[in-house]
DNA sequence: TAGAGGATTGAT
DNA sequence: TCAATCCTCTAC
Protein backbone atom coordinates (compact mmCIF):
# COMPACT_ATOMS: atom_id res chain seq x y z
CA UNK A 1 0.00 0.00 0.00
CA UNK A 2 0.87 3.77 -1.40
CA UNK A 3 2.15 5.72 1.73
CA UNK A 4 0.34 9.09 1.40
CA UNK A 5 2.96 12.00 0.02
CA UNK A 6 3.64 14.99 2.48
CA UNK A 7 1.54 17.35 -0.15
CA UNK A 8 -1.19 15.80 0.67
CA UNK A 9 -1.49 17.41 4.01
CA UNK A 10 -0.21 20.72 2.19
CA UNK A 11 -4.08 21.78 1.27
CA UNK A 12 -4.81 24.87 2.72
CA UNK A 13 -8.57 23.52 3.18
CA UNK A 14 -8.55 22.29 6.74
CA UNK A 15 -11.98 20.51 6.11
CA UNK A 16 -10.97 18.73 2.90
CA UNK A 17 -8.30 17.18 4.57
CA UNK A 18 -10.23 15.87 7.10
CA UNK A 19 -13.05 14.44 4.53
CA UNK A 20 -9.92 13.10 2.45
CA UNK A 21 -8.79 11.12 5.56
CA UNK A 22 -11.71 9.09 6.08
CA UNK A 23 -11.14 5.57 4.06
CA UNK A 24 -7.22 5.71 4.31
CA UNK A 25 -5.52 3.60 6.03
CA UNK A 26 -3.51 4.33 9.43
CA UNK A 27 -0.57 2.19 9.91
CA UNK A 28 1.74 2.06 13.22
CA UNK A 29 4.76 -0.28 13.17
CA UNK A 30 6.32 -0.30 17.07
CA UNK A 31 9.50 -2.63 17.30
CA UNK A 32 8.41 -4.12 14.94
CA UNK A 33 4.34 -4.62 15.70
CA UNK A 34 2.42 -3.23 12.40
CA UNK A 35 -0.99 -2.16 13.46
CA UNK A 36 -3.03 -0.89 10.98
CA UNK A 37 -6.58 0.46 10.60
CA UNK A 38 -8.97 2.32 8.08
CA UNK A 39 -9.87 6.03 9.39
CA UNK A 40 -13.71 6.25 9.47
CA UNK A 41 -14.33 9.33 11.68
CA UNK A 42 -12.52 12.59 12.00
CA UNK A 43 -12.28 16.13 13.12
CA UNK A 44 -11.30 18.99 11.90
CA UNK A 45 -9.43 21.91 13.91
CA UNK A 46 -8.07 25.83 12.43
CA UNK A 47 -6.56 28.33 14.34
CA UNK A 48 -9.85 30.64 12.83
CA UNK A 49 -11.99 29.05 15.61
CA UNK A 50 -12.30 28.81 19.13
CA UNK A 51 -12.56 25.15 19.47
CA UNK A 52 -8.51 24.76 18.51
CA UNK A 53 -5.77 24.18 20.66
CA UNK A 54 -4.15 27.17 18.56
CA UNK A 55 -7.00 29.43 18.31
CA UNK A 56 -6.29 32.93 17.52
CA UNK A 57 -2.25 32.17 16.90
CA UNK A 58 -1.72 31.58 20.09
CA UNK A 59 1.69 29.30 20.62
CA UNK A 60 2.47 27.41 23.34
CA UNK A 61 4.70 24.95 24.40
CA UNK A 62 2.26 22.25 24.00
CA UNK A 63 0.75 23.04 20.69
CA UNK A 64 3.65 24.09 18.83
CA UNK A 65 4.04 21.42 16.52
CA UNK A 66 0.58 22.42 14.49
CA UNK A 67 2.86 25.43 13.50
CA UNK A 68 4.90 22.89 11.30
CA UNK A 69 3.99 22.28 7.86
CA UNK A 70 1.14 19.57 7.29
CA UNK A 71 2.40 16.03 7.21
CA UNK A 72 3.71 15.75 11.21
CA UNK A 73 1.94 13.69 13.93
CA UNK A 74 0.49 16.20 17.07
CA UNK A 75 -0.02 13.71 20.02
CA UNK A 76 -1.48 15.66 23.58
CA UNK A 77 -2.81 14.15 26.43
CA UNK A 78 -6.39 15.00 27.73
CA UNK A 79 -8.15 14.68 30.87
CA UNK A 80 -4.90 13.37 31.84
CA UNK A 81 -5.36 9.96 30.40
CA UNK A 82 -5.94 9.76 27.35
CA UNK A 83 -3.89 10.17 23.89
CA UNK A 84 -5.06 12.35 21.44
CA UNK A 85 -3.83 11.64 17.50
CA UNK A 86 -3.92 14.69 15.34
CA UNK A 87 -2.47 15.26 11.72
CA UNK A 88 -1.10 18.49 10.90
CA UNK A 89 -2.36 19.86 7.67
CA UNK A 90 -1.51 23.41 6.01
CA UNK A 91 1.69 25.37 5.70
CA UNK A 92 3.93 26.33 8.60
CA UNK A 93 2.68 29.14 10.33
CA UNK A 94 -0.70 27.48 9.78
CA UNK A 95 -1.92 26.03 12.88
CA UNK A 96 -4.77 23.48 12.00
CA UNK A 97 -5.10 20.39 12.37
CA UNK A 98 -7.19 16.85 11.66
CA UNK A 99 -7.69 14.49 15.12
CA UNK A 100 -8.32 11.27 14.03
CA UNK A 101 -11.33 9.90 16.16
CA UNK A 102 -12.11 6.30 15.22
CA UNK A 103 -10.54 3.59 13.17
CA UNK A 104 -11.84 0.45 11.78
CA UNK A 105 -8.88 -2.54 12.52
CA UNK A 106 -7.97 -4.11 9.28
CA UNK A 107 -4.30 -5.82 11.06
CA UNK A 108 -2.87 -6.19 14.13
CA UNK A 109 -5.52 -7.44 15.70
CA UNK A 110 -3.58 -9.34 18.42
CA UNK A 111 -1.47 -6.11 18.94
CA UNK A 112 -4.45 -4.08 19.56
CA UNK A 113 -6.48 -6.73 21.96
CA UNK A 114 -3.21 -7.27 23.61
CA UNK A 115 -2.78 -3.30 24.54
CA UNK A 116 -6.49 -2.33 25.68
CA UNK A 117 -6.16 -5.68 27.74
CA UNK A 118 -9.60 -7.44 26.16
CA UNK A 119 -10.20 -10.50 24.09
CA UNK A 120 -12.63 -8.58 21.85
CA UNK A 121 -12.16 -6.61 18.83
CA UNK A 122 -15.47 -4.85 18.92
CA UNK A 123 -15.25 -1.34 19.39
CA UNK A 124 -11.84 -1.31 20.25
CA UNK A 125 -10.94 1.70 18.72
CA UNK A 126 -14.40 3.61 18.61
CA UNK A 127 -12.94 6.96 20.24
CA UNK A 128 -10.08 9.46 20.03
CA UNK A 129 -8.46 8.31 23.20
CA UNK A 130 -9.38 4.29 22.55
CA UNK A 131 -7.89 4.07 18.80
CA UNK A 132 -4.00 5.75 20.51
CA UNK A 133 -4.31 2.65 23.05
CA UNK A 134 -4.72 0.40 20.09
CA UNK A 135 -2.61 1.58 18.30
CA UNK A 136 0.26 2.28 20.37
CA UNK A 137 0.22 6.11 19.93
CA UNK A 138 1.33 7.61 22.74
CA UNK A 139 3.02 11.62 23.75
CA UNK A 140 6.29 10.33 22.12
CA UNK A 141 5.02 10.10 19.18
CA UNK A 142 4.47 13.98 18.99
CA UNK A 143 5.88 16.12 16.08
CA UNK A 144 6.82 12.67 13.74
CA UNK A 145 6.55 13.09 10.46
CA UNK A 146 4.02 11.03 8.72
CA UNK A 147 6.08 9.46 5.76
CA UNK A 148 9.03 7.86 7.26
CA UNK A 149 8.71 7.31 11.03
CA UNK A 150 6.46 4.44 13.06
CA UNK A 151 3.62 5.61 12.38
CA UNK A 152 2.36 6.29 8.60
CA UNK A 153 -1.18 6.92 6.89
CA UNK A 154 -1.49 5.05 3.41
CA UNK A 155 -4.15 5.11 0.54
CA UNK A 156 -7.09 2.86 1.18
CA UNK A 157 -10.23 2.21 0.18
CA UNK A 158 -12.11 5.38 -2.41
CA UNK A 159 -14.92 6.86 -0.25
CA UNK A 160 -17.77 8.94 -2.60
CA UNK A 161 -19.24 11.94 -0.93
CA UNK A 162 -22.64 10.44 -0.43
CA UNK A 163 -20.51 8.06 2.03
CA UNK A 164 -19.52 10.81 4.25
CA UNK A 165 -21.50 12.23 6.90
CA UNK A 166 -21.15 15.86 8.16
CA UNK A 167 -22.20 16.57 12.00
CA UNK A 168 -20.93 19.41 14.65
CA UNK A 169 -17.65 18.44 16.67
CA UNK A 170 -17.56 16.83 20.10
CA UNK A 171 -16.79 18.18 23.58
CA UNK A 172 -16.08 21.53 22.89
CA UNK A 173 -19.18 23.20 24.22
CA UNK A 174 -16.45 26.02 25.71
CA UNK A 175 -15.84 26.88 21.71
CA UNK A 176 -19.38 28.91 22.07
CA UNK A 177 -20.61 29.23 18.70
CA UNK A 178 -17.70 27.78 16.90
CA UNK A 179 -18.72 24.32 18.47
CA UNK A 180 -21.97 24.16 15.92
CA UNK A 181 -19.23 24.18 13.24
CA UNK A 182 -20.21 21.31 11.12
CA UNK A 183 -16.25 20.02 11.10
CA UNK A 184 -16.85 16.46 11.90
CA UNK A 185 -16.91 14.04 9.44
CA UNK A 186 -17.50 9.97 9.26
CA UNK A 187 -18.65 7.32 6.86
CA UNK A 188 -22.34 6.37 7.14
CA UNK A 189 -23.74 3.55 8.91
CA UNK A 190 -20.04 2.46 9.91
CA UNK A 191 -20.31 0.20 12.96
CA UNK A 192 -16.85 1.17 13.58
CA UNK A 193 -17.15 4.89 14.50
CA UNK A 194 -17.21 6.80 17.92
CA UNK A 195 -20.00 6.51 20.07
CA UNK A 196 -22.40 9.67 20.39
C1' DT B 1 3.90 28.77 41.97
C1' DA B 2 -0.78 27.42 42.86
C1' DG B 3 -5.26 26.41 40.95
C1' DA B 4 -8.50 25.28 37.41
C1' DG B 5 -9.90 22.69 33.66
C1' DG B 6 -9.77 19.74 29.50
C1' DA B 7 -10.75 17.74 21.41
C1' DT B 8 -12.49 11.20 27.01
C1' DT B 9 -13.81 6.96 28.82
C1' DG B 10 -15.95 3.41 31.47
C1' DA B 11 -18.12 2.27 35.63
C1' DT B 12 -22.03 3.38 38.74
C1' DT C 1 -23.93 10.93 36.37
C1' DC C 2 -19.38 11.00 37.90
C1' DA C 3 -14.62 9.90 39.00
C1' DA C 4 -10.06 8.99 37.17
C1' DT C 5 -5.69 11.62 36.62
C1' DC C 6 -2.00 14.82 35.06
C1' DC C 7 -0.42 18.06 31.85
C1' DT C 8 -1.03 22.76 30.36
C1' DC C 9 -2.25 27.36 30.78
C1' DT C 10 -3.45 31.44 33.38
C1' DA C 11 -3.36 34.46 37.10
C1' DC C 12 -1.27 36.06 41.09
Amino acid sequence: MKVLPQTFYWDKNVTRIAKNLLGKVLVTNIQGKKSRGIIVETEAYSYKERGCHAYNNKMTARNQIMFEKGGLAYVYLCYGIHHLFNVVTNGSGKAEAVLLRALQPVEGFAWMTHRMNTSSIKRITSGPGKLTKAMGIDRTFNGKDLITSEVCIEEGMKVNNKQIVTSARIGIDYAGPDAKLPWRFYLKDNEWISKV
